[in-house]
DNA sequence: GGCGCGATTTGAGGTAACGCAAACCGTCTG
DNA sequence: CAGACGGTTTGCGTTACCTCAAATCGCGCC
């Protein structure tokens, strides 16, 4: 990867998008590059924290175990993304291990130089809150969602939100371009595998979804899915 | 409100704790201070934010309401917490209403303020983004639990944290000294005032708890609670 | 002291979603 | 192509929790 390439994934990661070429030039001359293979992780939950990732291409799902062996999905993670970071900051081992859902490469900063980094350029800084600060903000909407709303719903709004971020135009509707399985889903909706397959199947069965038996999902009729995602 | 009581607070405040003195005194020279009596709220969800705000004294909660209608308790702070930060950095309107439990004191800066307190003083914009961090640990902590532990856990585990940031040691246990009621339990943990209501007369009976019929909660046998939060 | 309001308690019945279990189907492997 | 494997689908019984409803209690107010 050479440094043109670097800059250009740079340039589109949120924490640096819109800072000054110098900025970029020297963020990305101090990364290193790191390869994932489908299925490896890039750390995992409580190792130390000492480095900050970017994803330059792939997906990574960020999952959370739980001392009783229970797995939570905390989101999906593609280009752009920032990875391990608050940890980084905080001093704290990392939290959640980021899993490769295919292969994927990443910019490594270590603590120290991305420390330099945010001195040498403090809208980092701000940036890097900005950031943070939407964390907070999706963390705080799906808590209140599995917190009030029904399974239907939050599956639902789970689905449209990672079409969002992930999904591409296709002939036959919006199509998520990587594996999601039912397990996947429910552990980002707080059920289980059974429901979710239950209730995908139902809207299969409308023309709302296609895709059974894996493969990838594709949304036919977005608008319906809102529609629940909002239904009372 | 003295110049020397709104330093003594402003130190005691996360966002500047350990500081050096200088940046305390001008923390503390450019703020001002807000009254907010019982029922009153800070600022409300949706209202642009404009306005950084450190509870010196008192206690709020931080209600999000939904579309439909249904309220979340995102959390309750206490002195040396700050709010609104998160929403004023993103410049988004507030994502949720601080409404006071009990008389509270404010200090208050201007985003502009701010800004120049961050510029004047980088140590500030580190310590701000590891407060953020921590709210994404806790909310993933919430998340966890709401998405894989059944109600009876959910509750015991909200009550030690509660007890845990606010609790006083009394002769008969620890005390949460501010009105905690069912309905707002029920709107931390995702259940019904119910629910909540019949597991708090299951351990007040067990002996676990006191506090029938309001007065403040005072926990008799932490340690049972503890078990309960952790019980497969 | 009596009254009324809001919070709490408790009961009874219903149901969404879980847990278990079995069948099913692509896909990879040899 | 047979076989095994992992993700999925589906049925069925169970249950934790919700919803509706009513009684109870504490407290502030006149």
């Amino acid at each position: 990867m050479d440094k043109t390439a670097r800059i250009a994934i740079v340039e589109r990661a949120k924490l640096f998008a819109g800072l000054p070429p110098e900025t970029l030039s020297e963020a990305a001359e101090t990364a290193q590059v790191r390869v994932v293979d489908k299925g490896d992780v890039v750390f995992r939950q409580g190792d130390e924290a000492g480095h900050h990732f970017i994803v330059a291409w792939g997906r990574l799902r960020l999952d959370q175990t739980t001392p009783d062996g229970k797995n939570v999905v905390l989101r999906f993670m593609g280009p752009g993304d920032l990875v391990g970071s608050v940890a980084v900051w905080r001093k704290v081992p990392y939290p959640a291990t980021p899993l490769a859902v295919e292969e994927t490469r990443l910019l490594v900063w270590s603590d120290a130089r991305m420390m330099e980094l945010m001195q040498a350029h403090p809208p980092l800084a701000m940036k890097a809150m900005n950031m943070m600060g939407g964390r907070i903000e999706e963390l705080q909407e799906r808590l209140q969602q599995v917190a009030t709303q029904q399974v239907e719903r939050r599956i639902a709004a789970t689905i449209l939100k990672i079409a969002g971020q992930s999904g591409r135009k296709t002939e036959a509707g919006v199509e998520i371009p990587f594996a999601l399985s039912r397990q996947d889903l429910a552990e980002m909706t707080g059920t289980t595998l059974h429901t979710v397959s239950r209730t995908l199947s139902g809207w299969i069965e409308e023309g709302i979804l296609e895709g059974r038996r894996s493969s990838h999902l594709v949304i036919c009729r977005p608008h319906r899915l809102v529609e629940i995602s909002e239904q009372a």
